[in-house]
DNA sequence: TCTGGGGTCCTAGGACCC
DNA sequence: TCTGGGGTCCTAGGACCC
């Protein structure tokens, strides 16, 4: 007996959530983007999206096209908590759901569905459920397995609901531009269609599978797989997150080093908070400079101990970005975090009686040096257990 | 009216080790 | 009278996705 999963999709989430947050949106055409002249779209409404307005195109030419278009700023943290809402609607199906990101998920509904007459029946419900409780629109695909799922929800938006058997494949699937199959974008689809594949079916049925491998590399089998149909990864109902960033692109060009680091000392506060509020410490630092002229350089760092506090994301930023700034104006800059683990984890394996001894003769002062600095800034005072290993790691990187 | 922000995954070269 | 062969780690770059 095959599987049943479920590619959840909410249509225009960020400008649906814009228009529950004021109403007298309802029916405009409506952007959420930033507010400066070198923003993007974010989302675009569907009546946004009949003047050829869509994801990431610059707001400027949005309005060119549209010039009566509500540009509204995003509120982050209000999708954060709908987006839970909508993931904890699904779990109350099945708890095998895998958020793949702030507006989809896949759930595995084998079980679920055995409660319905018909596989449709429970999308139905679950569709009709977020529309009157959250007012949030979506689309669905019903298939075997996670790609066909993806597949069907794209092919019927708003409040769609499409299901997509195996032996639907040859007709749903393959007439499809090869640019519609996932992972497959504007860099890779033009160099298929100059081996000769033009659409998904061309890939499924293609002869010598070696011609691909220099655009697709060890995945190539994978994909072609995926074209005719299969697909066996499971639902990963807990996956970790693996890196976190802060990055901004600026409304002028910086080139003075004040500007820089008075910019860094904001991203590193903000990522710092975030890090803090999911429980997460990294050992890869990170960051991000993109000069005026598009030319984009990221600099990382592994480090021999974890780091989460803001003073620590800006010192090492700020070292990473005298070792390699390229002396002309930049417009964006980023810190990121990787390698990431709990910190609540490491306090408790590592609390104070388990700290490294101290050789009092020459480390007390510089310990209080420290100590004195982190309160100055208001940091959180951190146990002295974490202050030594924090030391004495230092010194081995010495 | 040029080109956001936050992620994931893959590749490739050099260092280093046995 | 040239320079092994893996395996792993680190770093950089790039493609892709929402």
């Amino acid at each position: 007996m095959g599987r049943v999963i479920y590619h959840i999709d909410l249509n225009a989430f960020f400008a649906s959530a814009e228009i529950l947050l004021d109403p007298t949106l309802q029916g405009k055409p409506v952007v959420v983007s930033g507010m400066s002249k070198r923003s993007v779209v974010s989302t675009a409404s569907y009546e946004a999206r009949q003047f050829g307005v869509h994801s990431a195109m610059p707001i400027k030419e949005a309005l060119k096209l549209c010039p009566q278009l509500v540009v509204v700023k995003g509120h982050h943290g209000y999708y954060q908590q709908l987006s839970e809402q909508f993931i904890s609607y699904v779990k109350k199906y099945t708890d095998q759901v895998e958020q793949a990101s702030i507006d989809e998920c896949y759930a595995d509904m084998s079980t679920a569905i055995h409660r319905f007459s018909r596989p449709m029946d429970l999308a139905w419900q679950l569709q009709q459920e977020l529309f009157s409780d959250l007012h949030l629109k979506c689309s669905i695909g019903v298939a075997p397995n996670k790609f066909l799922a993806k597949m069907a929800s794209d092919m019927k938006k708003p409040m769609g609901i499409t299901v997509l058997r195996k032996q639907e494949v040859p007709v749903k699937l393959w007439p499809l531009p090869i640019e519609e199959m996932r992972g497959i974008g504007k860099k890779t689809a033009p160099q298929m269609k100059a081996l000769g594949i033009k659409t998904i079916g061309d890939l499924a049925n293609v002869k010598d599978p070696e011609i691909l491998r220099p655009l697709l590399g060890k995945n190539t089998a994978t994909y072609i797989q995926r074209a005719n149909g299969e697909d066996d990864r499971e639902i990963i109902s807990d996956a970790e997150i693996k890196s976190m960033s802060q990055s901004t692109t600026l409304n002028y060009d910086f080139s003075t080093e004040e500007e820089v680091r008075a910019l860094f000392r904001r991203l590193a506060d903000k990522l710092s908070e975030r890090m803090i509020e999911e429980d997460k410490m990294g050992t890869i630092i990170s960051i991000s400079i993109r000069y005026f002229d598009f030319n984009t350089n990221v600099r990382s760092r592994k480090l021999d101990h974890p780091i989460y506090r803001s003073e620590d994301l800006f010192e090492l930023a700020m070292e990473l970005f005298d070792e390699n700034y390229e002396d002309q104006p930049m417009r964006h800059l980023g810190i990121g975090v990787g390698s990431l683990s709990s910190i609540h984890d490491q306090k408790i394996q590592m609390n104070l009686f388990d700290a490294p001894l101290v050789d009092p003769a020459c480390e007390t002062l510089d310990l209080i040096s420290q100590l004195n600095r982190q309160l100055s800034l208001g940091g959180k005072l951190t146990t002295a257990a974490s202050l030594v290993k924090n030391q004495t790691a230092d010194k081995r990187r010495k």
